[in-house]
Order: C-alpha cells, then structure tokens, then sequence
DNA sequence: GAGTGGTCTAGACCACCCA
DNA sequence: GGGTGGTCTAGACCACTCC
C-alpha cells in the first residue's frame, strides 16, 4: 500500500462509509473533534478531507450544525427542446419553458446597459472592431423558488436592439429571442459553447456553491441566417443542472 | 468597504495585478515568503489565497521553484461533427478524429473486461434488470503527446459485442462505431449528458488537473433506431478542453 | 454556555529545484 | 545549501446554532 496524505486517506476512508451506508443521506458525520481524535490529527486535516468530499458534492456543511451527507437534490436536466420555436410562440422565454417543466416559481431580475463591446463579446458576434461597435447589455440573475440558480448576461449589437423592446428590463412575452424574431430575424440555429471552471468568490456566493464545486458555463450564440445576433453569457451550478444535448448522426 | 476574509482580498488583489498586467503570463509570482511579509499574514492564508487562484487557473504552481501566471493553453474544442459518418468511414475513432484536427500524437491504452451491468449504466442502456445483463467493458486512457487527456468507460451490451471484435483491445479501423454498424446497428443519434465536478484524487493525478480544477463528464449514449448500444463515461480535463455544440432552431 | 464549522497564526517538516 | 511550494500541528478566535 502507498503512504498517502493523511487528508486522503481521510477523505477515501470517510467516502467508503458513506458509500456503504454508514452515514445515510441527509445523516451528521462525526464533528471535528470526533474526528480529530478518531484519526489522530489535528483539525486542519479533518478540514482539508472535508473539503474535498464537499467538492465532490458529497457533503454538506451547516456551520454551527455539523457536516452533513448530501441529498442529492433533483438534478434538471436542460434539455435541447427548450430553444424550439413552440415554446418562443407560447410566450415563454427559455428561463420561464424551463420553470413550467420543472414545476418552480421563477423570478427573474435585470439590469440593461449599453457599453462598447470587449474583445470576446466582439468575436462572437463577429464585429468589425474598426466601427468601434456598441452592444446592449442584458445583465440578469435568475431564481427558483427564490434561490439563485442562473446567472446570465447577454449581448446584443447596438446597431439591432438599441432604442428597441430589447432595450428595456421587460422584453415582453417570449423573451429576447421572441422580439428579435419580430423585428426580421428569424433564428435559425444556435451554438453553445460548454466548460466548466471554479466560481469566483462573488458567483459562489450569488449561485450559493458548495466550497470547491465547479460551476457551467454556457456561451451560447443565436444566429439568424449568417449573422449572430445575440451572444449570452450563462453561469449555472454544477450541482443542480446537467445539460441534455441530441446529436443526429449525419 | 465590507470586510472580507484576508484570503479572499489577497485573492482579488492578486487577481487584479495579473489583469492588469504586472504579472505578465508565464511570469513569476512573488513567493510565499515575500506575500506573507506584504500582507502581513500567515503562510496558510496566502496559501488560501494562491489555491483560489489555481482552482480558476489563472495560476500555476511549481514546488521548488514558484507560482507562475498561466499561460493559458489552447483550449480543445471538441465540435459536433466529431460523431459524423464521415469521418468513421474514413477509419478514424472519435479520439483519432480530434486527433488529426488538433495535430498532436494520440495514444489509447484499453482494458477490456466483462462485468455485471451496475443500475446506472443499466438505466442508460434500457436492459432489463430481471435478465442481470453482463455488459462488456472498455476502460480506456487517452493520452495526446504524451499527457493524459480524456478517461473513457463505455459499455456494450454483451448480447451484442460479447465474443465480437468490441471485446478486444483493438476495435480496428473507424473504432467501436465502425463495428457496430457493420453488425447491422446502424446508429442514428446520439445524446450526450454533460455535467461537470470536482475530480476524486486519483482522477486529478491522472489529468494532471491543477488544483480545485474540475472536470467535465459526459455519458454519451448510441442508439441505433431506438435501441441504445452503448453508453460511454468521459472524463475531461475542463482546463483543456470546451465542448461546442450546435441545435437548430426547429 | 457549550458545541460546531471555518479561519488564522506560528512554527515545523518534507520533497523538490537550482546554483 | 538555501529557497520554494505543500502539508501538518497546536492553539486561538469568531460566528453560528441549539439548549
């Protein structure tokens, strides 16, 4: 057997019991101090063990409380369907066609600004960056049932939103993608761009992140024909959502 | 100002001084000592601050020598057309495939077993609990230039790739797809299930993941017809790569 | 007030790198 | 051999929860 950190070891020997059921679901593990004496070190190590099994979406912690196993909440799974043209004419944005599947009561909050494109904003949406090209920011923060769960923000080239509908914190039934349609550009298909990274301080607390739990973040680009319209900027909790694509082969 | 936890600014403060270009990529970071003495703090707090740091990759670490800004490296992305007949044909396995586009040098070592299919990949394969299918097993480790990559678990029904070229190590030209049609399941979709997580410590070893850095899984299922002929767990280092994906808008 | 998780400090040791 | 990052220890303090 290889010498391991102590904190790994830790960590593997506590993963096994909750796998073997030791710990159930929603169970305390030992505290600190129980722990400490049980593996004969100091608190600091039981810490680092914790935290990697709260990394990995295992444990929960409740200051004040104790270390928790996690319940696995309900994952959702966004699914490819809810860019389709159906819902858009039902009147609902991609947020509120999710909210309606998954059965919770969203709530959404905006902030629209103008500002000159940065260089990645500008590549997406294929600006020339000569024109020295404006977009109109659509900065929003989602919740389910009051919980943040989304953070989005989207771009929009001046040239087509600015003075429009899109301009304004309600774009109106159907969302963005709705109005744009309206105004002559029919969408035809969209990209997205899938990685994962860690949350900066600011978004673990927003987003309400487990420590060390990465989060998704989503580019994704609408394009009307040739010309990319719209490019949104979406940062999800990896613990709550998977994401659910369909690939026909050729 | 609202008062933050010590590790938390030093984080920022470092963080603003690398977007601002006093720490150029690839260049060195002052030492623990020397961030120990400038904020007046403990090692372990800048030791905090640093781990934040490297889990949003901005900063590498070197024992012995230092903690280096990242120069980021090209970012894989791994597109859509990865799956199209086309390149089967053309021999390739989806690895070889990315391969050639990526210009590196890709090397596979396989373990080829038989197991008891567990719930969740009987789940993903529709097979019915009551017969306790077996399912053949490739473990596979991908390696470009050298440095692994991707891990990759797949799973076949053993009703149809046991005693079959899928239970050996080498699959042959165009992989595992190839073969399969070649039996008569010609495949016609594929869903692809992304989600992202901290990786076990084994799994950070392997990747060479940096430190708190996740990794994105996918369980990509092939069906031919309505049929799912198997289900395959990827695990990819998201420092590396970004998965790009295209939906038409009905 | 006692117990809990989370953080910080000060000091130590190790493996590693480089001159 | 001196500097570096990484980890561990022992002890302390804080905010929080529960009684």
């Amino acid at each position: 057997m290889v010498r391991m950190k102590p904190w790994v070891e830790i960590a593997e020997e506590l993963r096994r019991e909750i796998d073997r059921g030791v710990y159930g679901p929603g169970e305390r593990l030992p505290s600190g101090s129980e722990l400490m004496s049980r593996f004969g070190v100091a608190r600091q190590t039981v810490q680092n063990a914790i935290d990697q099994l709260r990394a990995e979406g295992l444990v929960l912690s409740a200051v004040g409380k104790g270390w928790f196993v996690s319940e696995r909440k309900p994952i959702v799974r966004l699914a490819r369907n809810r860019l389709s043209k159906a819902e858009r004419t039902e009147g609902r944005g991609t947020f509120l066609s999710d909210a309606a599947a998954g059965r919770w009561t969203p709530a959404v909050t905006v902030k629209v600004g103008r500002e000159r494109a940065r260089e990645e904003v500008r590549s997406y949406l294929e600006l020339d960056p000569a024109r020295d090209p404006e977009v109109v920011v659509r900065d929003r923060v989602m919740r389910a049932d009051g919980e943040v769960v989304q953070l989005a923000v989207s771009y929009l080239p001046a040239e087509i939103a600015g003075g429009t509908r899109l301009e304004e914190a309600d774009t109106g039934p159907g969302g963005t993608y709705a109005r744009l349609e309206e105004m002559g550009f029919g969408l035809t298909h969209f990209t997205e761009v899938v990685s994962a990274r860690s949350p900066r301080p600011r978004e673990a607390e927003l987003l309400q992140v487990p420590f060390g739990f990465p989060v998704i973040q989503v580019v994704r680009v609408a394009f009307a024909g040739d010309r990319a319209v719209e490019v949104n900027f979406i940062t999800l909790s990896s613990e709550r959502y998977q994401l659910v694509y369909q690939i026909d082969a050729d």
